[in-house]
DNA sequence: CAAAAGCGTTGTCATAGGACAACTTTCAGG
DNA sequence: CCTGAAAGTTGTCCTATGACAACGCTTTTG
């Protein structure tokens, strides 16, 4: 039941069986379908999620209509909609499964009861959002100057994962292109 | 010396004058000229910078020699080449004063005895890169899908002092534009 | 104070990529 | 195994913006 998020949490810092039987009983096991909406617009996040196997993807849409991609998450990995989340407010992101995914799912109170009173969860969180911080500069540094189809090959160098597992369309809004650019880059590589 | 650092810990959390003491003993006064660079391409940061006033930027080259802005920051704010300060890697990102400033530096031994001895203190850490990484993930909603129209006013809208404050090279660098486009955009509005 | 370097503005020109539309392919769900 | 909706492809057209260059203004430095 827990196997994957006990070596997730394993591979961040040593604890022992019983520190990991503290944090991973909070957890509530959560199968969904494909295209499942788990925080949408408006609604305050108030979960954290371990994906077993799955694929999430948050996103938002701007005044236009258009998706713009947050990040996607595949397994191994943990995601929410972080803004509401943290700053409990409603979210402007959605948070949806691409997949059928199996996920593991921790509140908020027990989130943070976790992060303050356990360190080695502690420092998985804050393992986690140095990442996604250091992740986001990158973006912004690699797709703001980056001509199309150098953004595209920077994907399949730096997530090749992403070309073979998500739309295309889903891709498009997360390099801040059309889907139609996207096919016709594609075409030219 | 230490007032408004003192200041800007209490913000963030409630915290007696030993805890203070403790903390601000680690850092040390540093003064700057325009244009001096903190921490260059290639270096290890070692340091991060609480700004007593001044104005710090932190930027990248990219392969066609372009500059691109991470981020900027101002007086009661710290800022640091994060992503080299936080994996020990040899920085590509340049940090520079872009007025003369007065600073306050920690190293990074201190800063992170301080960050696992003195909750406060991780706590203004914490806070930090929760704040930088829900920056981030705006900026890039915000910029990869926006015209340069779009991005221009939406600054003057969240982040008005960059443009008074910030010459239009280092500000168009941060929209992901040309100097000249942003010139000729600030003429249309 | 003079010279030089850098910055901002404005113009012209070329092009990447968005908008839209028509068509084909895929695949989810019955 | 069908079928309809969604996704992907490709074409045309048009506009935003990059590249480059010329010029004037400001700031720095010797």
């Amino acid at each position: 039941m827990f196997t994957e998020l006990e070596n997730y949490i394993k591979s961040v810092d040593a604890v022992d069986q019983k520190t990991l039987d503290e944090i991973t009983s909070r957890f509530k096991p959560v199968q969904t379908v494909r295209n499942e909406m788990l925080c949408n617009i408006g609604q305050v996040c108030n979960h954290f999620y371990f994906i077993k196997r799955g694929c999430l993807r948050l996103y938002e849409i701007d005044e236009k209509g258009n998706e713009i991609t947050g990040y996607f998450a595949l397994e191994e990995s943990i995601i929410s909609a972080n803004t509401s989340f943290m700053l409990q407010k409603p979210s402007r992101d959605c948070l949806v499964s691409l997949e059928p995914s199996e996920l593991l799912a921790i509140n908020r109170k027990d989130f943070y009861e976790l992060v303050n009173t356990v360190p080695a969860f502690a420092k998985v969180y804050h393992q986690f959002i140095e990442f996604a911080f250091i992740h986001s500069q990158m973006r912004i540094y690699s797709f703001l100057g980056m001509e199309g189809i150098d953004k595209l090959r920077w994907v399949m160098e730096h997530e090749p994962k992403l070309l073979t597992r998500i739309s295309s369309k889903a891709v498009a809004s997360y390099l801040g292109m059309t889907n139609s650019t996207l096919s016709k880059l594609r075409a030219k590589l």
